[in-house]
DNA sequence: CAGTATCCTTTAGGATACTG
DNA sequence: CAGTATCCTAAAGGATACTG
């Protein structure tokens, strides 16, 4: 019998293994709050200064999680629209209190 | 004017700035759920396989950042715990959404 | 027991230039 | 406009051996 190792069991770790980059929350978080899609240009201004490559990385890999969808028009110049999915909708809160909670400590730790 | 830029203001940026690593968060929430001093082998033992490197660097940033204290008792062998701030104590909501998103996440994959 | 120290490999991250 | 491709550096992560 193997030992269950605590990497696989908790939900904690898994969850940090989903989101882990530097980029992924704020983008992630950023479609939530626009609700409507978002063109790649948009995103990019939006999250400056983010690497094109890593925005781009990070969709791709968001978009295979169903967190996030994809809608090309094939227009010129061409024109590419993100958006959050229901699934994703869901971390709305998730993300939220962690944003919460930052403000918090940096007011808690800064009255000291 | 300088542009301001996303990395200062955004509070979700500065929370994974302050919990970047791997294996930070499972060392929070596990001392969080612990509420009592906890030996730095028992957390060894809780989190294995986290790399006894890993766990004694990140130990000591979050005392640097009054996540948690630690309690030095002069004997042989030694003795040394670690505990949760009350600060710290405040992520614990925060962190369990975060784990209760992911199970939530990964039935919602799984049932397609 | 509770760490350090060392070494090594992988990944993340970012700057820049190019393309359909 | 919305990406790729390339190159580079720094940081993360991990295995192992050693020490007060």
């Amino acid at each position: 019998m193997t030992t269950l190792q605590y990497e696989q069991n908790c939900s904690i770790m898994r969850f940090v293994g989903l989101f882990s980059g530097k980029w992924v929350l704020p983008i992630v978080y950023h479609l939530i709050e626009a609700k409507h899609p978002v063109r790649f240009s948009q995103l990019q201004k939006a999250l400056a200064p983010i690497p094109q490559k890593e925005l781009s990385k990070h969709l791709k890999l968001l978009e295979q999680h169903q967190l996030i969808t994809k809608q090309i028009y094939p227009e010129v110049p061409p024109r590419v629209e993100y958006q959050i999915t229901e699934l994703g909708q869901t971390l709305q809160s998730a993300i939220q209190s962690l944003g919460s909670w930052m403000e918090l400590y940096e007011k808690n730790i800064n009255e000291k």
